[in-house]
RNA sequence: GGGCGAUUGGCGCAGCGGUUAGCGCGUCUGCUUUACACGCAGUAGGUCGGGGGUUCGAAUCCCUCAUCGCCCA
């Protein structure tokens, strides 16, 4: 650190220290290291979107994983923080699918046909994949690169079609006809889980349907009037439906109506399905197109139409007049038609809840459909993991809503309709495949002889046809704290590193991917993936708003960490991040943590300019007071930092550090320390410079975890790496041990006791009422002025010259009988009494006025704690230990009393 | 409709049965004091959403209401 920068520039540090790491292999783990004295820590990243750029929160939560694995490395455990990304199948292929159309290579990806499109996906993912991985690298990630995974490698592909052979032959994969989530944007099917459910206003429309007598002709006047919110899909209506016990309906169940529009007579069917306060109480039942009508339809046996195409536009069953439009344009023009032929009979306004797709945020249709369902394996084992905390969720309320989804689990639609992920690994044989066509898949004729489900295809593939669709791609990721380690081989990796030890993500993937993993990991583990669960909060904009694309409210870390620095950036999103609420985002965090970095630097570069030993031996018997307490200032730092880690509450951690560092280090140890270092002393020089190496060599420790480079920097800049052993902290900070608290040897070694705290705390009192004193005088920080200290013991000569720096006093008179004129502004404290003699430039009205401010308030106080005391309940029912802590206070107050009405006589009131 | 969370100085938060209710930002005043103006010193500002209860004692526990937000139907 030969001529050191007055301002700390992260830039070239940062870059040149992760470089250093990776070549060192500092985050390489080695299973075969693990022993029971160097116990396993592991973390499975939460794969991000192959696609994806990094936003602020990949940058918490990956920030934590990295405290978390700095942090468990420090405490000499052998750590795998294992990471990699996933592909995402519906993101990804739509972001190429677009880029290709932009680039007029393709219209629709028909055109290119499955095997070429796929051919530019991997193209793509070569050339633009590894981005999000590059950015993790600048935020400084110590994960282990040399095991970085992908969700469709060749290894893990094999892991997928493992699992869904061994599910099906289990029977718990089925291949079925269902309603499922169509999203007509993607053209795939959904699982309920990518389904947001939105409050809109809509209308809803009655319509009349006229009734027809037994021969099928219309009853003059007679008719039923249905209540609806699609009015468009009435094209597909195969029934209108009352509820059986509906007495306003009885006489017409059994009959038949018109269908308007289609002309086709329909029956009128009773289904208790039908809530009789809907509307009119009468219900068109369109059976493709909802899944409640679906479940009526096949309870009555009627026909299943399908009016709207799997794109979202009406198909040739509309109807001529309909076919091709898209379902909005023909809802406009069925009422339309239906005003037209006064059918209508009036419009309400209507608010209901309309799913829509999480990926491509249109409205999702019901669709009925081939599909593949899971239901899911190892639920009670899962469910019990949480419930008995084999699995331990933070913040623990979490497991309530984990809880609550595992109780109402439903199959899950696992096939999409896509080329890019995990292709289902079933083939049907061709003939088969001739004799009935693709759908009839699922019907329950089949002969087995004509599926094969395997993780290899048929020997003979020209008799064979695999099942088109891919797996979702949560079906894959679900697999991920096992499959990248190396499964189904027992490797080394999974012996030592599985279970994993923590699990950091956000609480809206807790039924998509926690869960499921929780569920995997019970089947093909037997055993839970975690221990435990670090939920992080949702990260916001500083209005509150979530952040996202279209508002352009999600500020670009990449240029956070340009202009502040990765380390800043990590302190600031820590610093605001509390357990479990989200997080409202603001440069101004990432300001303080750069602030904060420089400050580091600068007190390490205050440190140099002294020049002196490294690391000299402390020598108890030159310890200042100030040296003693900041040594116990730092003893309950470590303690509190410990804590918070254990609870895992970072932002306390960050806090913590942030004032023992700041307010007591750099504010009073460091200031103070100057009596000695511009001191003749040399002696007690050196010592203070020892006792400064000491706190700076534990402040890095302590804070690197959270700033990993720039405690690199100055653990070797300044030399602390010299002389420890290699594996720690002699090769990097990395593998430095973690403080811990003193002992009770240590304690009383370097005598750190209440005493001094109190003596020290007591004297920094005293300095702010002085440098007050200064203000009120308009006495600029910077003059040396006069003060007399009169001090009720002896204070040794360092003493004094703390204080006199302390206070920037010169002279500091210290006179044990010094009588200071009348109005001679004074502080007070037990240590003694301490004067400011500036007759004239002391405003002793404001003076006076502050004095009986200060009386009122203690005033109130001794009142209080009067009551308290006074009071036979509080007496007789509160702990000795309260009593006397009330006590002693109800002294200090009087003790305080005493001095206000002293300084308040003196001014001459 | 069910569940969860939030409500503390201008803003963002901490405090989880006994504290003189803290912190950061911001405000105001002064300062290029030989580490740091990405700084230093000092100052003002809140009685803890409303109501009720438990307790010797509540910002902290319970009930209730209100407002805001999230999740599930």
């Amino acid at each position: 650190m030969a001529d050191i920068p007055k301002a700390y520039e992260p830039g070239a540090v940062e870059a040149r220290w992760y470089q250093y790491w990776v070549d060192q292999g500092c985050f390489t783990a080695d299973p075969q290291r693990v022993s029971e004295r160097r116990p396993a820590y592991s973390i499975v990243i939460p794969p991000p979107n192959v696609t994806g750029v990094l936003h602020m929160g990949h940058v918490l939560n990956n920030t934590i994983q990295d405290i978390l694995a700095r942090k468990a490395r420090m405490d000499g455990r052998e750590v795998l923080w294992l990471p990699g990304t996933d592909h995402a199948g519906i993101a990804t292929q739509a972001v190429v699918e677009r880029t290709l159309r932009q680039q007029g290579v393709m219209k629709h990806r028909d055109d290119l046909g499955r095997e070429r499109l796929l051919e530019h996906v991997w193209q793509w993912k070569e050339k633009h994949g590894g981005i999000i991985i590059q950015q993790l690298k600048k935020l400084g990630c110590s994960c282990d690169w040399t095991r970085e995974r992908f969700t469709m490698d060749a290894a893990y592909s094999r892991c997928v079609q493992k699992v869904f052979v061994e599910l099906y032959r289990k029977g718990l994969i089925y291949r079925g006809l269902r309603m499922v989530n169509w999203d007509p944007a993607a053209r795939t099917a959904l699982s309920d889980e990518e389904v947001e459910m939105v409050e809109e206003s809509s209308h809803l429309w009655h319509i009349r349907y006229p009734l027809l007598d037994e021969h099928g002709r219309p009853r003059p006047g007679e008719h039923l009037v249905v209540a609806t919110t699609r009015p468009e899909t009435m094209l597909g209506d195969e029934a209108v439906a009352v509820n059986p016990r509906d007495a306003r309906y009885q006489s017409v169940v059994g009959g038949r109506c018109l269908l308007p529009l289609r002309n086709k007579p329909i029956p009128i069917i009773a289904d208790d399905l039908v809530d009789p306060e809907f509307g009119t109480g009468c219900v068109k039942v369109t059976p493709a197109h909802d899944p409640a009508d679906y479940d009526m339809a096949m309870r009555h046996a009627l026909p299943v139409t399908i009016v709207i195409g799997p794109d979202g536009t009406m198909t040739r069953e509309a109807g001529e007049a309909y076919a091709g439009l898209d379902a909005k344009e023909a809802r406009r023009r069925v009422v339309e038609a239906l005003q037209a032929e006064g059918l209508q009979v009036k419009v309400e306004p209507y608010v209901h809840h309309v799913g829509y797709s999480q990926r491509s945020h249109v409205a999702i249709e019901p669709y009925l459909s081939e599909q593949w369902f899971l239901r899911y394996p190892s639920v009670a084992a899962s469910a019990s993991a949480v419930e008995q905390g084999r699995i331990r969720f933070h913040p623990d309320r979490w497991a309530k809503t984990y809880t609550h989804w595992m109780q109402n689990l439903r199959d899950w639609c696992i096939s999409r309709q896509l080329w890019w992920g995990h292709r289902i690994p079933v083939w049907y044989r061709r003939e088969a495949l001739a004799a009935r066509g693709r759908t009839g898949v699922s019907g329950a004729d089949w002969d087995p002889a004509d599926i094969h489900c395997d993780v290899n295809p048929p020997a003979d593939p020209e008799n064979w046809e695999q099942d088109p669709d891919v797996l979702d791609t949560w079906f894959s990721s679900w697999l991920w704290p096992f499959a990248t380690m190396g499964w189904p081989e027992k490797t080394g990796l999974l012996q030592a590193f599985y279970p994993t030890s923590d699990l950091v993500t956000g609480p809206d993937i807790i039924f998509f991917w926690v869960a499921r993993m929780i569920m995997a990991g019970e089947e093909f583990m037997g055993e839970a993936p975690f221990r435990n669960v670090y939920f992080t909060g949702i990260i916001r904009d500083k209005l509150g708003r979530k952040m996202s694309k279209s508002l352009g409210n999600s500020p670009d870390p990449l240029g956070l960490i340009d202009r502040y620095g990765a380390d800043a950036l990590r302190f600031g999103a820590m610093r605001s991040a509390p357990l479990g609420q989200d997080v409202l985002f603001d440069e101004k965090d990432v300001e303080l943590g750069r602030n904060f970095c420089n400050k580091l630097w600068n007190v390490c570069r205050f440190r140099q300019m002294q020049g002196g030993e490294l690391e000299g031996e402390i020598d108890p018997a030159l310890l200042t007071g100030d040296d003693r307490w900041v040594l116990r200032r730092l003893d309950a730092a470590v303690r509190e930092v410990d804590a918070a880690f254990a609870a895992y509450r970072f932002n306390e951690a960050t806090q913590t550090l942030y004032r023992f560092f700041w307010s007591e280090f750099c504010d009073w140890h460091i200031e103070s320390s100057k009596a000695a270092l511009y001191g003749a002393d040399a002696a007690l020089k050196a010592n203070s410079l020892a006792v400064i190496d000491f706190v700076l060599s534990h402040v890095l420790r302590l804070f690197h975890p959270f700033l990993p480079h720039i405690t690199e920097e100055l653990w070797q800049g300044m030399g602390f790496s010299r002389d420890l052993p290699e594996g720690q902290g002699g090769r990097t900070i990395m593998t430095a041990r973690w403080p811990k608290p003193w002992d009770g040897e240590f304690q009383a070694h370097y005598r750190l006791d209440d005493a001094i705290e109190q003596r020290v705390q007591a004297r920094n009192d005293l300095v702010v009422q002085g440098r007050n004193l200064r203000r009120e005088g308009n006495l600029a920080a910077n003059r040396k002025v006069r003060f007399v200290f009169k001090p009720v013991e002896a204070w040794s000569e360092h003493e004094l010259a703390a204080l006199r720096l302390l206070l920037n006093a010169d002279p500091l008179e210290v006179d044990g009988a010094y009588v200071p004129p009348k109005g001679t502004p004074a502080a007070r404290s037990a240590l003694g009494e301490l004067y400011l003699p500036l007759e004239g430039l002391i405003n002793i009205d404001a003076e006076r006025g502050r004095l009986q401010k200060a009386l009122e308030k203690i005033d109130s106080e001794i009142a209080r704690i009067e009551a308290k005391l006074q009071n036979a309940a509080f007496a007789a029912k509160a702990p000795p230990a309260v009593l006397e802590e009330q006590r002693k206070r109800l002294a200090e107050w009087q003790g305080k009393r005493q001095q206000s009405l002293a300084a308040l006589e003196h001014l001459g009131s």
